[in-house]
RNA sequence: GCCCAGGUAGCUCAGUUGGUAGAGCAGCGGACUGAAAAUCCGCGUGUCGGUGGUUCGAUUCCGCCCCUGGGCA
């Protein structure tokens, strides 16, 4: 018996298409595993589905963040065992589709507990981050969590080690040493990531980065620029968000926003196939015109 | 038809006073535990247009041919 159909697959592959008629036929529901789509400022950069896909099936934790909050994996996986915990109740098929492999991990092979850094020493940590070469960074990482130091060599993952250390007095290893028990079994979950062959895919994401500019990506991106954001939140670095930024301070033209935009997201779907190889094993690899046809024969 | 400029990596080009070549972009591989659409690490993938000649050795020099762009007719 599956509990769970899980989505994965690199941007513009069709997962939200597929998600949705597998919703249909067999009376599931869509909960997001996107980190981008969470947020309700980004509708059509994000690819998030439009209200009259909505309507056509329950979504759960779509468009249910605030931009200026700093969503995380952690929260993800909170929201998700809400979910659950409703749809078990409602006895519906959970069908998780989205990007982010982070996600599927964590879902899948569960994350370890850790406690909240308090807001005001995280933001403190990283200003002061800021003006301080990686070097140094690296340095005072050493001086008090050597066994992380030994491990990590970029920037974002030692600041994230020093904040668990300040605010812990704790080796971010001691914590990872053990983790929770995951939300799903992955044994009784129908994993698939879709895989388009990678020059096809190159070409919908450029094609689909145009039709999201005439859909009116740009208005969306004026609209965050208006609320001005601390730029170091993800919602500011989604997909095209910086690029267009750009644009609309008048630095580079609505051309090269869009030439560089199309590069970043070719780049990141390169890095999602990466991870899917790597990090999600239970995930069996499907061509986007036969996903379908499988899951359908999987689930009888 | 004649004249000029060019033909080197997927693209734009650099270069070799003769010893089989390197940048940017693109591309490829990898890492991955609360920012993961993030962040970080690694890799040059090549009949140097073709063919003959000179030479120990030619992508480089010379001849011829082919192709592209421009000019003149």
């Amino acid at each position: 018996m599956i509990s769970a159909i899980l989505i994965a697959g690199p941007t513009a592959s069709g997962k939200s298409g597929l998600a949705l008629r597998l919703a249909e036929r067999l009376g599931g529901v869509l909960v997001n595993a996107d980190s981008m789509q969470v947020y309700r400022d980004l509708a059509i950069l994000t690819a998030r589905p439009r209200p009259d896909e909505a309507a056509r099936a329950p979504h759960f934790l779509f468009g249910h963040v605030n931009g200026a909050v700093n969503y995380s994996v952690g929260r993800f996986v909170e929201d998700a065992a809400a979910a659950l915990e409703r749809l078990s109740a409602e006895r519906l098929m959970p069908i998780f589709v989205g990007g982010t492999g982070l996600y599927f991990k964590a879902l899948t092979q569960g994350l370890s507990d850790i406690p909240n850094v308090p807001k005001a020493l995280r933001a403190e940590l990283r200003a002061r981050a800021e003006s301080l070469p990686v070097a140094e960074l690296h340095a005072e990482l050493a001086a008090r969590d050597p066994a992380m130091a030994a491990k990590l060599s970029d920037p974002q993952r030692i600041l994230r080690a020093l904040e668990v250390h300040a605010a812990t007095g704790r080796s971010l290893a001691s914590f990872q040493g053990a983790k929770r028990k995951p939300l799903l079994d992955a044994q009784s979950c129908l994993a698939i990531f879709l895989a388009p062959d990678r020059a096809v895919l190159n070409a919908t994401i450029d094609q689909r980065f145009d039709t999201m500019l005439q859909a009116g990506a740009l208005k969306e991106v004026e609209a965050l620029r208006t609320r001005a954001l601390d730029p170091a939140l993800p919602v500011m670095r989604a997909l095209g968000v910086p690029h267009l930024l750009r644009h609309l301070e008048g630095e580079i033209d609505l051309d090269a926003a869009a030439r560089l935009s199309k590069r970043d997201t070719r780049a990141y779907a390169k890095r999602q196939f990466t991870f899917a190889r790597n990090q999600l094993p239970a995930f069996r690899w499907a061509a986007p015109e036969a996903a379908e046809t499988a899951v359908m024969e999987a689930v009888d």
